[in-house]
DNA sequence: TTAGGATAGCGAAAGATTTCGCTATCAGAC
DNA sequence: GTCTGATAGCGAAATCTTTCGCTATCCTAA
């Protein structure tokens, strides 16, 4: 009965997300303005893929007022969480911890980043003394 | 000229993988079993999967045998590598460590996970201050 | 040697995603 | 009001991925 909550979007779904994430709620014109810009495709198809992710519950509009606004459903985090867990799944058999460790071996962090991601591994540390 | 040097693999493709990556060389026959017991798919669908991804560069075989040896043309850590970056860049604008941030944030890791990653990241340290 | 099962190969159907063409409607400039 | 450019909507083409049907070949056990 219900439906898959927060559904993997594809490809175009996400780089629409993005432009949704960057700007808040916007009108077709400013999606299609940057979709445009990014990858030089038309209109309509900014059009039919905003109907799309509408039908799968990726964005929402008000239609309120003229020109309707969109705006993303479901929060970067929500959507980074899923596709993460996902690509734990299919490509390091679920562990996170895999995934994290293959993703920090082959970047470069500031001393910032680093830092905050020791504050998140002390929080973890606490949590589950608990 | 020189093509795309590591291709991101679809779904299907990155199952096979996985089957791969845990038998190292082995015939269709092993890689249908499997296959067929997480999905239920023909023989066909796997021979023909197969071939795309010989195509693809995805998979190498070894015809000096007959049953011919399928094994990964590459590694999980460098097939992950690739899917990282691009997860980080269609969801993080291209922050590896706001990936890894929000992937630790949603996850329970096991005490030696996070010593593990505290390794990693005195490593960085290290490494940068050269 | 030969029948039977596993292997190999391919074209094409079935599905999903992305793109576009065409048509209609709306809101503001004139 | 009417013209015009932006907005809305939808069916269908184009593309990519996955699945399968059909055919041929190989290997081995009887």
């Amino acid at each position: 009965m219900a439906r898959s909550p927060v559904p993997s979007p594809t490809d175009v779904e996400l780089q629409i997300l993005r432009i949704l994430w960057a700007h808040g709620s916007c009108g077709v014109g400013v999606i299609h303005e940057h979709l445009h810009r990014e990858k030089g495709t038309n209109y309509s198809t900014t059009m039919k893929m905003l109907s799309v992710m509408l039908g799968k519950g990726l964005v929402k509009r008000n239609e309120a007022q003229r020109p309707h606004l969109y705006r993303a459903a479901w929060s970067r985090e929500r959507i980074g969480k899923g596709l993460l867990k996902d690509l734990a799944t299919k490509v390091f058999e679920g562990s996170v911890s895999s995934l994290v460790l293959n993703a920090l071996s082959n970047s470069k962090a500031s001393q910032s980043d680093i830092e905050e991601i020791r504050q998140i591994l002390s929080e973890m540390e606490n949590r589950s003394d608990e």
